[in-house]
DNA sequence: CGAAAGTGTTGATCGGGATCAATGAAGCCA
DNA sequence: TGGCTTCATTGATCCCGATCAACACTTTCG
């Protein structure tokens, strides 16, 4: 007994996680079946290059598994990480053969690839999906602002805090920020890159964790593992009421009154706000 | 005696500075009469808002004369600003209800402006101008991600070098490097901007640009005009030997071999280097 | 299994740049 | 013309966070 030819077989998309996240999800029928056979499977150790800075860069492609980081170093071997990559976040520069940074397995990897090459031609042939590549690269642009905020104007403590916040967002799969009392952090990188994505140094990571612990906001499980024990403080000490980092919309609130009836004015200076780590 | 019909008449873009550049560019024909129909042209004073913070934000378009601001303000007053537009640039949020940041005429300014609801009609009916679009937006997150860089892991010295190489750039409406002797930088935006784009204070501002001068690498002919002395060292001071700020490409070197051979290795801070303002 | 290397933490010290303060110059308007 | 505001500059001081150093712990590997 045979089944018709209508009857598409079981690919590797149909297995895949995050065949409902990304791309992918705005690709049906036809579209989907053409990813299917342009895309291979790669995995990579923690610390494997997957793209050298500014080498020729072949392939792009979706997280599947663990993180990636985009890391940019300069001339003296300084290193600012621009971007962490999540399972369903694509990686790669499509529409420019070379790379402005490296990308690098921050954790063990799965990646879905594409040939960078073949994945453009699929994008101008299908604009739909390039629509949803559009749609995802505004998305990035806005998460690079915020944290350009954050480097440029923001303390220490703040940045933490910032980026716990979000980590818990994305490991999660949530957009919602809703606190579950015991609700867990785990943050699946070290020191070493929390300081190169935050702009700081390990040991500055390492007090300001231990004084978020010291002062209630986290319960310290393991070096990787966090409690959140209170969920508003910790939000508060992000710096901002309203966390609009990655995909959030921002809440309808006018700021502008603040400057226009000189309350605040503009700044002088940063204006870092004074803040007592060792309480 | 009757023109015919299908002899276009002079539009507002026929007269278009920047009708070469941007999308504009991209668009001919059927899709830049469309354009056309649809543009309305808008000026600002210098400090007047655009768009507001978390506002509902109807427009975008196109810099057409001017420099616009992209500021965040976060709670307790403190900026950052995100972006400068220059001309030919896309200002404001497409496909998003609200922009995550004000808008602001950082000099008089004059726009050619789009409902945004009716040019994101434009884009997803027409690939090819939605494609530029993209192109555009790829180009601004790496631009976004060069100045995360600079944020994070770079001195005020070496943030104002790049700066005053940017905007020479921007300025100049070219993309090449070379160094004309007697070559002028007009800054277009005062202390208080490069300090809010800078990540810094306007008194650390005046104190580098000063020393830039003491140093012979510029020479300060009034508060927003520089001669560029030596171009070679401007670049050397802004921490990197290849520029690629926006849209240049970035070179083949691979710096892998120096973290691999150890020569390097992962920084472990900051490691900002020593230098010596006083002279 | 012991040496070597990597990771996280903590303490002591230092410095780049923020903050505070004061001045001169330039534009604005009654 | 003179008050008023904004802008750029310079000096004095302070502090957050970088740097340097030391140590415990874990992982790797010959």
């Amino acid at each position: 007994m045979r089944t018709g030819s209508h009857v598409r077989p079981t690919q590797k998309c149909d297995l895949c996680p995050i065949q409902h996240r990304s791309v992918c999800a705005a690709a049906g029928g036809r579209i989907r079946q053409e990813l299917n056979r342009i895309s291979f499977r790669r995995t990579f150790a923690a610390g494997e290059t997957i793209v050298g800075e500014a080498e020729e860069a072949g392939i792009v492609g979706n997280v599947v598994r663990g993180v990636l980081r985009m890391v940019r170093t300069i001339a003296d071997g300084r290193q600012q990480i621009v971007g962490l990559l999540f399972p369903s976040d694509l990686f790669g520069r499509v529409f420019a053969s070379h790379s402005r940074y490296a990308i690098e397995a921050a954790t063990d990897v799965e990646l879905c690839c594409f040939d960078r090459v073949a994945f453009e031609a699929l994008l101008v042939a299908n604009p739909d999906v390039e629509h949803e590549v559009l749609l995802s690269t505004l998305d990035e642009l806005d998460a690079a602002r915020e944290w350009m905020v954050l480097l440029g104007c923001q303390t220490v403590l703040e940045r933490v805090a910032a980026f716990l916040i979000i980590v818990r967002r994305r490991m999660m799969k949530t957009t919602s920020d809703e606190w579950i009392p015991g609700m867990h952090i785990s943050v699946p990188i070290g020191r070493r890159d929390m300081a190169t994505y935050l702009g700081t140094t390990v040991e500055s990571i390492s007090r300001t964790i231990r004084a978020l612990a010291r002062r209630g906001v986290i319960r310290i499980i393991d070096a990787q593992n966090f409690e959140v024990v209170r969920w508003d403080r910790l939000v508060a000490l992000s710096g901002r009421e309203e966390l609009e980092f990655d995909g959030g919309k921002a809440g309808a609130r006018d700021r502008r009154h603040l400057a226009d009836t000189g309350a605040v004015a503009r700044q002088t200076g940063t204006g870092r706000p004074v803040v007592d780590m060792e309480k």
